[in-house]
DNA sequence: ATGGCTGAGCTACTCAGA
């Protein structure tokens, strides 16, 4: 079982990329983030000829966050929080995986900056909704699988330049203790489980050459609860997409389950 | 070096991203 995720900053703008990394990596579930178009934009067409169905939860111009699976999914939900702005940035859905009911979540975190601003107000409040609802559902089902976009730079070792972010919407200190919180419920971001000291990125801006340079970061990733992780034979971050032309400038990162 | 580049909406330029 094959679930990957990646933000993909414009569905339409990247539809040939994203058809050819599907018949690539074949996953068997993407999530994807910052689709940027309403529902009746999305390409559902051109999943379903690869043999894939979307659930949607789009936006006009900005976020907006899609499942693409080559299974149906169950009780599919956009309204896991309540969102002020309501934009569209999170689905989740259900699926039986060797006999356990696992929620696939998948979110696109606000950005927050710049700090001291509402808009570094509002990723805060999400954030501390979805953390709230996170922790009510775990009771409810042990089974939690939290994957997407989380525009927070968990440790020093996710950025080529720590200084530059420390007072940065992504690499605040504030913001780093609620990924810890998030942790802290019970889960394990299994990238870094798997690889304590390894220096990996997921997204590089499309500035003065910061993917030649290699000037990224690591902020998307996969948090599963503690229940799963012997579930888990892999994950890699996959950087050819970020290579290709008209890229995205995120990466997908790969988990594969038993 | 808070600039650099890219996409959506729209057709000149702003907003947003991280």
């Amino acid at each position: 079982m094959k679930i990957i995720s990646w933000n993909v900053n414009s569905v339409r703008a990247r539809i040939d990329n994203i058809k050819n990394y599907i018949k690539d990596s074949s996953p068997d579930i993407l999530f994807l983030q910052e689709i940027k178009t309403q529902n009746e934009n999305f390409p559902t067409n051109e999943f379903e000829k690869l043999g894939y169905r979307s659930y949607v939860h789009g936006q006009k111009s900005y976020n907006g966050v899609a499942l693409i699976g080559k299974y149906e999914l169950n009780n599919v939900n956009t309204n896991f929080i309540e969102d002020d702005l309501k934009q569209s940035r999170i689905i989740t859905g259900e699926l039986i995986i060797n006999n356990k009911k696992i929620e696939l979540i998948n979110i696109y975190v606000p950005n927050g900056n710049p700090v001291d601003t509402d808009k570094y107000e509002y990723k805060k409040k999400w954030l501390g909704q979805f953390i709230k609802n996170i922790k009510k559902k775990i009771i409810k089902n042990p089974n939690l699988l939290i994957a997407g976009d989380f525009n927070i730079i968990p440790e020093e070792i996710d950025v080529h330049d720590f200084k530059k972010y420390e007072n940065d919407a992504l690499g605040r200190l504030e913001m780093r203790k609620k990924y810890r919180e998030l942790i802290n419920i019970g889960f394990k971001d299994i990238y870094r489980y798997l690889n304590k000291k390894k220096q990996e990125y997921t997204f590089w801006d499309y500035f003065s050459g910061s993917w030649q340079k290699n000037n990224g970061m690591r902020i998307d990733y996969f948090l599963l609860s503690n229940n799963l992780v012997n579930n888990v034979k892999s994950i890699i971050i996959n950087k050819k997409p970020r290579s290709k032309n008209k890229p995205s400038d995120h990466t997908p990162v790969e988990l594969i389950l038993n």
